[in-house]
DNA sequence: TAAGGCAAAATCGTCAGACAAGTATACTCG
DNA sequence: CGAGTATACTTGTCTGACGATTTTGCCTTA
């Protein structure tokens, strides 16, 4: 490593820093959705080996934050309408396991209650910030940060390794949409963080049934402001 | 490539064959639970570079059959008896979303029926051999992959890409485990196809209270010819 | 002008060899 | 026997390279 990297790595470790930076470079939609991602590209902007980067992008494809295969580049996926829809049913089957499983043993997750104050924290300074565009964007990457460590709080919670090893597997995709449609701009974030609350009051009351019901309504408002965001584009490109 | 192989090769790409073989080689016992299996190992077994290896190391880990930290050797697991539990805990909240989705469309799945019907063959093979120690292997293992056919064809036919990718991560540690313990063995195969008939059926009649249930009659039994064997095993260790 | 073909460039797959860092094992000493 | 140290082994990452595949750009033809 002779050259000055473009985007530093911390003291951790090398392969776990790079797969961090580029995570979150996808995520916040820095990279943006259609493009490109070589293994030159990232070798050349973090200074390291090609290997090195091939891991990095064979680890974010498995997470399905990228899309590639054999002898082609690498892609950052937009998911279309049936693929939002995929995604949603298969984030309510791990998520609908693991509230049932906690609203059975009755056990609201402190980590859960935490991702929840935050999640509240970050909608206050939004309405707070509403008119200064610039802390609004990033009390919206909190919300984002705050909703999806909420539910994998729910998942963890449950003590399952393979559960929340399913989870991570959609988890990755479900943070990209959240950053490219941002569509939880649609909403105010207190109609989120009240739906957070009902879950957790299911799971603490012991009521499995209600736990799910108010998990799938969650999901289903999360989805359908996904798909009201993704039609709003399509038409606003039919016009362009 | 000027050696010859330990374990050829086939035709298709090398990375896939090689990590095909050596998933093969874990899942019947040629390694064995606990085995070490090192970089290096692979290299020379099979004559490819060592980052070659290391990818598959790498993937068959991501999928459990290999457990491997940083700065460690990849190992075999075996399963302990929580494991076990959490492992079909997950199996079931998967392949549940998968019955119950096919029930509601009435959708029974070709391929499904065509491992059933593998399956049938294999026990009409194992209860043919029943004294034939070599041929019996030989359709036991045939069973398993049947087995394993019919469910992922079951998840398979959701048509649910993130949902077959959820079984996947499980997948590998369900045929892990059923190749290690051969609990298979402590029952009559024509009991397992019987219960897949079940499945079949509540699919076919559109009900999909009953697909679950049979399902998780079906897992509930399979787990728990598992643990008897592994207690089995157990107190023969303590005998020993 | 548009489409097709071909060559060059770019990228990926895999390799050999090497050095550094971390872990495991063996040996020695108290 | 236990603790400490040295050695051996393994993994993490790199450089540089070659071969294979894909993409891009340019030229020709209809």
């Amino acid at each position: 490593m002779d050259g000055k990297p473009s985007f530093p790595l911390g003291p951790s470790s090398l392969t776990e820093a790079l797969y961090e930076s580029v995570r979150k470079r996808i995520v916040n939609g820095d990279i943006a959705p259609g493009e490109k991602l070589t293994e030159i590209r990232i070798a050349n902007e973090y200074s390291v080996a090609r290997p090195t980067a091939k891991a990095c992008l064979e680890r974010l494809t498995a997470l399905g934050l990228l899309r590639r295969t054999t002898h082609k580049t690498a892609v950052v996926p937009k998911l279309d309408e049936a693929e939002i829809r995929d995604l949603y049913f298969s984030r309510e089957t791990v998520e609908r396991a693991a509230v049932v499983a906690l609203a059975r043993a009755g056990t609201v997750p402190p980590e859960a209650v935490r991702a929840q104050a935050a999640m509240r924290a970050a909608a206050g300074d939004a309405a707070q910030h509403g008119s200064d565009q610039g802390s609004h964007a990033g009390a919206f990457a909190t919300q984002v940060e705050a909703d999806i460590a909420f539910h994998s709080a729910l998942v963890a919670a449950v003590g399952s390794r393979r559960l929340a090893r399913m989870h991570e597997v959609i988890l990755g995709e479900v943070h990209l949409t959240m950053g490219q449609f941002q569509a939880h701009r649609t909403t105010d974030p207190m109609n989120v963080a009240h739906e957070h609350d009902d879950i957790l009051k299911a799971i603490g009351d012991g009521d499995p049934e209600r736990a799910q019901q108010c998990l799938a309504h969650h999901l289903d408002q999360a989805q359908g402001r996904l798909l009201g965001q993704l039609r709003r584009e399509r038409s606003e490109e039919a016009h362009a």
